[in-house]
DNA sequence: TAGCAATTGAGATAAAGTTGTCAATCTATC
DNA sequence: GATAGATTGACAACTTTATCTCAATTGCTA
């Protein structure tokens, strides 16, 4: 990653704009709005790039391949809404809760917390 | 599913003496130990059988391939141990808490909590 | 206990997601 | 501008996970 090139700057124009996890489809498809000639191994080799240079950060979901988050944002967890298949970001959290919930013996460490339902334009519409 | 099989007797033993969901290849290795000769595909024929006839229920964890326990079990979450990487189920929810994190006009219909750290074994031996 | 058909084991095959290859192109520097 | 080398696009190839094929075996019924 020693030069900008027009690819990695579209790709985090998309990741910018959009405020939430996108999937490499996504992201991929976004750039090619702007750039269509861009290819899909482009679009890996960069977030590959990104995540290690720690501007992006990988979303995991239970049974979904990652998504990617633009770094340093504040501790939070997802919303995915089974409709549009979408995911967002929630703010808040339960840890303290949660806490409470860890086996005698076992040392938590951190946790996650996704929440699955209809995001509002899908709820408006159903 | 028509024929009880001395392959599906013991796959099912397998799960029901783990008490926590099980791997496709802790399932297979388990199998393995009673049964050398048992093949990756029947376990894999035999996972989907019981998963469609409601005896297993699949556990997906972030980032990792699906696990498999014994289904009708009351509501529970899960603890992944990240140093023998296996998983437990724990007792308990903070699902009142939850529902405050639920964005303006999104509507939640379940969630999931994940906790991560060491297990009891794990966190003695540290 | 004989026979039909479900089930199995072994390996080939498939599907999805990701990475590698390499000539052509573009970026940064001089 | 010209040049060196990083980066790209197109597609081949690979990985991992799961399924398919088919002859051999086994469970169930009569």
């Amino acid at each position: 990653m020693q030069r900008k090139t027009e690819q990695r700057a579209v790709l985090k124009k998309v990741l910018k704009e959009a405020d939430r996890p996108l999937s490499v489809q996504e992201i991929f498809e976004g750039a090619q709005s702007e750039l269509p000639k861009i290819g899909l191994a482009t679009v890996y080799r960069n977030i590959k790039a990104l995540v290690e240079h720690e501007w992006l950060t990988v979303v995991d979901l239970p049974g979904e391949s990652s998504r990617y988050e633009v770094a340093g944002k504040e501790h939070h967890h997802h919303f995915h809404c089974k409709t549009c298949d979408r995911v967002f970001e929630i703010e808040g959290c339960v840890g303290g809760s949660i806490a409470d919930l860890t086996p005698k013996g076992f040392s938590l460490e951190f946790h996650e917390i996704i929440l699955y339902g209809r995001c509002d334009e899908c709820a408006e519409s159903a």
